[in-house]
DNA sequence: TCTCTCTAAGCGAACGTTCGCCTTAAGCAT
DNA sequence: ATGCTTAAGGCGAACGTTCGCTTAGAGAGA
């Protein structure tokens, strides 16, 4: 911290109380129209900043936002974090926020202890959380103890007891569900997450609303659960593979984009093709999946539209104690159809 | 902000001065045993925590550091971004401080307003810079007003007028190189970054390293430069492999993963092999790079240990006021050999 | 002329700390 | 007894703001 021009210097210099300044600087009338053209010289001149610790101990508001993350293993990457945080700092520097990034913990009590100081601190106004699942003890332990956030993400579908801006996983996994069966596709696997996961069965709920409306069956046997990474969409692929030619898939529906690169290579190393023999999905539309092999047909989010909506919401209601409506947003996402899912031919005799 | 527990309160309940408190929250000796052990079982009860404002206001220090990066194109991914900010933020949590995280802003101008402005109005004790580029503005303006700052990344080879910690790219590349030669390859190709890319550079000297060392010819031909993008991989690649048979590369060097990602999709569109006919090798070694097809060979940097060690070292100096020894250091990065450079089998009649 | 209203600006206090100095009493050697 | 040292803790002030109340003076209306 520097050693910075104060109030004092500037009403000093402006021949005005200290106070003075400050209704200038925070436009509070009542000054005449040649004192406040002065002060803001003078302001100008000594390149006066206002003090932030001074005025949040005053206002009893600090201005930032915490916001923590769980961090990817070595082998994946955080396809929207980039994205995510730039949209929301952006967004919140426009008002004069900005965000605290603080560490992760996996153990729920140390990481409740971090929000409670961190806001009892008044470091900062509130958080924004991402990614919930099932049993999130963060929720509870922050409506209760009245401290605010909002959230990337929901926790059940009805649930409204706090605000929240989430991506319809089902709408674009249904949206590639229509894009198969469109180009003829009758038997259709998913490489899911495992069943404790609310995104994955957020997500897995479209392959079903899919089925449905294509008139298809759903078959247990196309359906495989996994962690989301490739090893587990390779394995899973291969499993599909060797099923009865009767029930075999010609496509597969990923829950990520991780699971199906492991698909397609599955589908290779089975000597067949990606995209002409076999249809592969994911989810995510992670940056390299258009430079795959074949690229990949996608599903992506507008993390730059809900970053910035969520946090400027977010201050909306940190300023004026109401939250704006919609207090609960769905945002669908949008499928990029590329050449894992082109050219595709149904064998004759089938469907 | 919340209402919370203050020193006077904690104070009352204890049945001493409200600065006596002050004084066991921060060590101060010259309190009795008794004393110490009663004032620390009040705080736990009543829960309390120092108000952040209202101390960082009296010891003129936020304990808070500012951070910002330039955001990635949408194709493309930050490599290294979670795992960076991760470490800082978890080495800065250790003691006591937090990263603020803002906007990055091209212009200029624009940006070292944000420096200043964040720097004096007493939001951050100092910043952590990445990504250092030729004639980078923030250096000289940051050191012109003793703002605090580390790097990660350098400037000039020689110049230790701030400290950094940096990956010795060119090391980095020298080994591919050196893998490359101990496979059997004598015409190897580089495809290089801008001329006026500081980090591309220093990669690039390692090619010319690794040829030197090899006793082998450097070749314009064999040197492609352009965006680090998997179009100009792939473009680049395409020329080199319609070169004259007698200089046509069997082996290509690429800055980074993108660039090789392009580089085997030309590869293969020439009918070869990435790999068995033509080895490719990347630099990042992004997550995705070991599930391509084949797996990229490329260069891992140890980022969790430097942005922990910055971290640490840019507190001490903020807290003793001298930066510990050495103030410039120099990484390694690790080659991590995968299938895009095995399989390679020699032309007969060349070498 | 008197009062009433309104505007411009001042003033004291408070937000929650930490800092440095002061006071008190006890301990101890002379 | 006296004086010196030390430990334990109190006290006033300050960090830089903002808030709400007060005041001086101008102008208007009766």
């Amino acid at each position: 911290m520097s050693k910075s021009v104060t109030l004092k210097e500037v009403a000093a210099k402006a021949g005005v109380s200290y106070q003075t300044v400050s209704k200038v600087v925070n436009n509070k009338a009542s000054v005449s129209p040649e004192t406040e053209k002065r002060i803001w010289g003078v302001i100008a001149e000594l390149n006066y900043t206002p003090n932030y610790n001074g005025r949040s101990l005053r206002r009893q508001r600090s201005n930032t936002i915490g916001y923590t993350w769980e961090p990817s293993p070595a082998d994946q990457a955080n396809p929207i974090l980039d994205a995510f945080l730039q949209s929301m700092f952006r967004a919140a520097e426009e008002e004069g926020y900005y965000l605290l990034c603080f560490p992760f913990h996996a153990d729920d009590v140390r990481m409740l202890k971090v929000y409670h100081q961190l806001y009892n601190t008044g470091r900062v106004d509130g958080f924004i959380l991402s990614r919930l699942n099932y049993g999130e003890a963060s929720v509870p332990f922050l409506l209760e103890n009245k401290i605010p956030f909002v959230a990337f993400g929901r926790l059940e579908d009805q649930d409204q007891s706090f605000p929240y801006i989430d991506v319809d996983g089902g709408q674009g996994v249904a949206q590639a569900m229509d894009h198969l069966v469109s180009l003829g596709h009758r038997s259709i696997a998913a490489l899911a997450w495992p069943e404790d996961s609310r995104v994955g069965n957020n997500r897995l709920e479209g392959y079903f609303r899919g089925l449905a409306k294509a008139g298809l069956m759903s078959d247990p046997n196309l359906i495989v659960r996994g962690e989301g990474t490739s090893a587990v969409g390779f394995e899973a692929t291969t499993y599909l593979l060797g099923l009865p030619a009767d029930i075999r898939p010609t496509a597969i529906v990923c829950m990520n984009d991780m699971m199906a690169i492991g698909a397609m290579q599955a589908v290779r190393t089975a000597g067949l093709q990606p995209g002409r023999d076999i249809g592969v999905t994911g989810f995510d539309d992670t940056p390299t999946a258009r430079y795959l092999t074949p690229p990949l047909t996608s599903i992506s989010q507008p993390i730059p539209a809900i970053g910035e909506n969520l946090m400027r919401r977010f201050i909306e209601y940190l300023e004026t104690g109401s939250y704006p409506e919609p207090r609960c947003e769905l945002v669908a996402p949008n499928l990029e159809i590329r050449e894992s899912t082109a050219g595709y031919v149904p064998a004759k005799g089938r469907s």
